[in-house]
RNA sequence: GGGUCGGUAGCUCAGUCGGUAGAGCAGCGGACUUUUAAUCCGUUGGUCCCGAGUUCGAAUCUCGGCCGACCCA
């Protein structure tokens, strides 16, 4: 069995000690003589920037004439030691303090152990607030602990962790160092948070449904395929949570959304992380004109909770998200953006399969005409969709779960939302037609057999269920990773995970 | 998968025409009781990503590989 194939990576590597890191693991073992390293019982009543709120608006004399006492910890980022006193700054997570630390007010030996201690370490402190010649908010120490050891020296104090292998290998670091990193992930929490109780506050209910599938479904994509030992059975990763919602809502939870991972196995580029994290909601009386609609407010209220407006810039160009989105066909799409090519050229088959066969697109089986208008719009025009814009009619053979135009039988009422050119959101009309799914899902296993790895499994069980009966409903994915990119002005989506797919070092 | 660029001290980076490796920070020793990337003096530290090849001699040139970034498909 391949149980063991990881055991080997997962044995102690040669650790990459140096000189440095010798030099800390002695200051270590003197510490360990005292018998009172690693302390815990140092408990913290001030956060850097709580201070800073409190007592930055106060003058020296004030600050002197009432003393307040304060005690905080954290990672020691700069020292500056002069003879028998010195500066030092800490770092918790909401901030700097500068400590000043004197001979005369923490002892001798105290004293003399502070000046041993490295960057890096982290200490606690307490002591009253002062201001210093030149007006810096600081704490004077009574007191001083070394807390925790810190073994690794940090990266340059200056310059930062600039490596971005290494920022995405050892993102502890990289907090550590960056500001902009940590301002991005506390964002990142942020606008999670504003998605849910946006939601809750529309009557949503919030759900988990199975991450290991036995059929994996919900989107046509290459999955992770693992195995179940008790079971002895063959499970997936799943690649979308669509037809496990969709059983909720026939069971009768008519408003359901979840926010979680899918897998899918395909290749790393800066928008595509094997694993990535996915909103999907399911709204029964819905349908895709409605869930546009929705999906808008739903954007604007995550800009205005994460940055305080609507229009921002990402990536040196404005977005603005406070106008109504575009809704275009594919075709309109092009033509607005491609206007050279003629409504004629993209309804005909021929010329599309052409066009796109001398541009090396790959196309498997024989696609008909939707298709071929949408691997053209791909070509075209998706790259230059900026201001944020809804793509509807997307055709049947691509949408094996969305239902069918009332007016068009080969199109279906779907949409995609584009934003800075990418692919955010995703929504249709469910199909919940048992009969019509049960069809469909027989085209893509044929699919599947006929060698398209992306095609789509047969699912008997989400059958009987919508044979149980699925009101009429829309449903909606949202890439959070790649909306978190929009509203963090991040370039890439390993900017926005915090621990991204890497090859073993 | 293809192309371009990169990998040198713990970190940030130099390294000429191929001549046997440097700076700043960090560390270590010393001076310094209000500094701000503190300063000043002294000093330790290298698998130059890995492996072959060319050469008297390779961080440097050639080939192959690994890892990463960007672009393209």
């Amino acid at each position: 069995m391949a149980t063991n194939d990881n055991a080997e990576q997962q044995t102690p590597v040669q650790q990459d000690e140096n000189q440095l890191i010798a030099e800390r693991r002695a200051k270590l073992a003197e510490w360990r003589k005292t018998g009172k390293a690693f302390p815990n019982d140092f408990q913290r009543e001030n956060t850097a920037v709580k201070l800073h709120e409190g007592y930055g608006e106060k003058t020296a004399e004030e600050l002197e004439g009432m003393p307040v006492e304060v005690k905080v910890a954290g990672r020691m980022m700069l020292k500056r030691v002069m003879g028998k006193a010195s500066f030092a700054t800490l770092q918790d997570l909401s901030g700097r303090i500068q400590i000043y630390v004197a001979r005369d007010k923490v002892g001798e030996d105290v004293y003399s152990a502070f000046k041993t201690w490295d960057l890096g370490d982290i200490v606690g402190v307490v002591g009253p607030m002062m201001k210093t010649k030149t007006g810096e908010l600081s704490i004077q120490a009574t007191e001083i602990r070394l807390l925790t050891k810190s073994l690794r020296p940090l990266p340059d104090k200056f310059h930062g962790l600039a490596d971005q292998e290494m920022k995405y290998r050892q993102r502890y670091v990289d907090l550590i160092m960056n500001e902009e990193t940590r301002f991005t992930f506390l964002a990142r929490s942020r606008i999670v948070a504003s998605i849910r109780n946006y939601m809750s506050g529309h009557g949503f209910l919030e759900v988990e449904t199975p991450m290991m599938h036995p059929i994996p479904g919900g989107a046509s994509a290459k999955p992770f395929v693992t195995h179940h030992n008790a079971l002895d059975m063959q499970q997936f990763l799943r690649i979308a949570p669509e037809l496990y919602l969709k059983r909720l809502v026939v069971g009768g939870f008519e408003k359901v959304f979840e926010i979680n991972r899918n897998f899918r196995n395909e290749g790393l580029s800066p928008r595509h992380n094997p694993e990535f994290t996915m909103m999907e909601f399911y709204e029964a009386y819905a349908n895709y004109q409605t869930l546009m609609d929705f999906t808008e407010g739903l954007l604007r209220h995550a800009a205005r909770e994460a940055l305080g407006k609507e229009v921002f810039i990402y990536q040196g160009r404005e977005l603005d998200l406070s106008k109504p989105f575009h809704r275009l066909t594919m075709v309109e799409a092009v033509r607005h953006y491609c206007p050279q090519y003629s409504d004629a050229q993209l309804n005909d088959i021929d010329w599309l399969r052409e066009q796109l066969v001398a541009r090396k697109v790959d196309m498997k089986g024989t696609p008909g005409l939707g298709t071929l208008q949408l691997m053209f719009f791909e070509e075209t025009a998706e790259a230059q969709l900026w201001e944020p814009t809804f793509i509807i009619d997307y055709p049947v053979e691509v949408s094996p779960l969305a239902r069918a135009s009332d007016t068009n039988p080969e199109i279906t009422e779907r949409f995609e939302l584009f934003i800075v050119g990418r692919e955010i959101a995703n929504g249709f009309s469910e199909l919940n037609d048992a009969e019509d799914q049960a069809a469909r899902f027989a085209e893509q296993a044929k699919a599947k057999e006929a060698g398209d790895e992306e095609a789509m499994y047969y699912d008997a069980d989400f059958i009987r269920a919508l044979e149980y009966g699925l009101p009429p409903t829309g449903g909606c994915g949202i890439g959070i990773d790649r909306l978190i990119m929009l509203l963090t002005d991040s370039p890439a989506i390993r900017d926005v995970i915090l621990f991204p797919q890497m090859r073993p070092e």
